[in-house]
DNA sequence: TTTGATCTGGCAACCGTTTGCAAGGGAGGG
DNA sequence: CCCTCCCTTGCAAACGGTTGCCAGATCAAA
């Protein structure tokens, strides 16, 4: 139906190879030839089938995304920013949810590899030794994962969550609930790290959460048994959760609990209270990771992006 | 690099086609055959490159699906149904943002054409003529517009928003200010539509507005100014920003103004006061529309699924 | 035993493009 | 005027599969 290379070489009398290198090596063919074959070429409304040329090429100009759930708010900036970035390169990026669920993510993972060039590996829950079992068959780039020798765009949780604490502590909060994500994420690691070192506060872990607000809902009771004055969430959703749980019984937040999530997604900034957070450099991770799997011809660069704390309202001194 | 069907065909010292048939056609090959390749490939991690079948099959079990905004929450959840329903019948879902750009949809959809069997057009900005006649060169299966011969999976704003009016009517409210979405958008035509006919009332429209939170900010003013003792929003996006920007202006939603948005995204059920809105069946909808794609042989069945008002919080009784 | 139907698997052409190789022609230098 | 050299283009072999056609084998029925 749609017009190929061949119909084009007919119907201006040259040969295919002519055609072909009229649009991958202009340089090699004479420029009276090379009009001819465009004029014809937009006549037929030709379009390279890039299915065939990737068959030879090897490069199919396209990229895999995967992200652990797109409904999470979090991710679609990062994902707009990717895509933006990509276009800009004549690539395309093809985007893929993965439900938290590891298998699916591997399965996914298997199905574009020999489908796109490379894939942007977003907040995995996979573990570190599959991911590198994969890579020997697709280049990755991973986002919020540290592996070693694998190119990876870091948001820097620590010096976030370090700034959430103490933000918290200059409050007069001593006694504070961490509430994790999901088994397998790295930035739950490292917040509880963080907050293993701090000094003079009085930590209570919960975990492993759902990364929604569910999961807030969920734990909000635990929560308010335990008898923090303070919360910091895995994220803003299940921040979000947790202020619903709390003021479902009747504790309300920053007046008798402060809470603090991680991310800045628009429906924290639309919350009563306003919510506090930690805003993770969503679109510049998108822009860097297509950045650094185009150009790496593999090599392990890892960036890692600042974090900055956003006060708003859901933070609030400590009851004395 | 990967193993290719012909190590597999040299590992177990049969021909490539045999190899071949193994895999997409099972029943041609005999069983003892059939699972010594079987055992072979599975050795090699042989796995099909999509791209070559795609070349001599003309089918490459990838579909395109293209939305106005990734970032507004009503998206996602149609989108991982769409993956969800597509992954069981074998196909990929690439997913693609326009930006609400008429022109970056229209690139979209010229590059996805002949890397996918079909694409999932998702409230189009496009003109009908447009979407037409690139048609020609991909099947299509749209949501949220009706196009005539098109398969389509349409949402029933209409009585979306004869439900909302008739609440808002139930309230007392009888100036009520309608304001609208994008140009281009199927959706506020409707919805406009059905306003007109609305008996007893008096409607002030306002339009053309971006889809957004902002494009509901920038005009709260002006619903403000009009007089009216409601509004009705084109999304839950708009009817947040508009909330927002009455709040601002101090002026309290649901005690002067009530406030109905379309859609039922997570923000509006998180906001306070949680947003009263026309429920849209995203979800039932990415399914209905992967499926009329794959089934569809072109034809233009069109699916029309029900909404449904959902009363929370920024709606009350008119004051008198 | 012959016949014919049914399985099974090899052969080779083809899908649309790229690309190394080589040939023809024109131009410039000697 | 001849010899290079470069520019331009054609030729053909890939890339990794699929599939129509054909031939040999198997087997049951006559």
């Amino acid at each position: 139906m749609a017009a190929t290379i061949k119909d084009v070489a007919r119907a201006c009398g040259v040969h295919v190879s002519t055609v072909s290198r009229t649009f991958s090596a202009p340089h090699l063919v004479n420029p009276a030839t090379r009009s001819r074959v465009l004029a014809a070429a937009d006549d037929l409304g030709y379009r390279p089938n890039r299915a065939a040329r990737a068959l030879t090429t090897g490069r199919t100009f396209n990229m895999g995304l995967i992200v652990a759930d797109i409904s999470n708010p979090f991710f679609p900036p990062l994902i707009k920013a990717a895509q933006a970035q990509a276009r800009g390169r004549d690539y395309h990026v093809f985007v893929a949810d993965t439900d938290e669920d590891p298998r699916v993510e591997e399965e996914l993972i298997r199905t574009f590899t020999k489908q796109v060039d490379g894939v942007l590996l977003c907040s995995p829950r996979l573990s570190n030794k599959m991911i590198e079992r994969l890579a020997e068959d697709v280049p990755f780039v991973v986002i919020n994962r540290r592996i070693k020798g694998m190119p990876a765009v870091l948001m820097n949780v620590a010096q976030g969550a370090k700034l959430a604490l103490d933000h918290l502590a200059g409050l007069g909060h001593r006694r504070i609930a961490l509430v994790s994500g999901p088994i397998g994420s790295w930035t739950s690691n490292e917040m509880q790290g963080v907050a293993a070192e701090a000094q003079g506060l009085d930590l209570v872990f919960f975990g492993p959460n759902q990364p929604t607000e569910a999961g807030g809902l969920a734990v909000a009771p635990e929560v308010a048994a335990c008898g923090a004055s303070a919360v910091l969430a895995y994220n803003d959703l299940v921040a979000l959760g947790l202020i619903e749980g709390l003021s479902a019984m009747e504790i309300g937040v920053p007046d008798q609990i402060s809470v603090i999530g991680f991310d800045d997604i628009l429906p924290g900034r639309l919350n009563r209270p306003k919510l506090t957070t930690v805003a993770m450099p969503a679109v510049a991770a998108g822009r860097m990771a297509v950045d650094l799997l185009l150009q790496s011809g593999g090599e392990g660069a890892t960036v890692t992006l600042d974090t900055a704390l956003i006060v708003r309202e859901s933070t609030g001194r400590a009851q004395t």
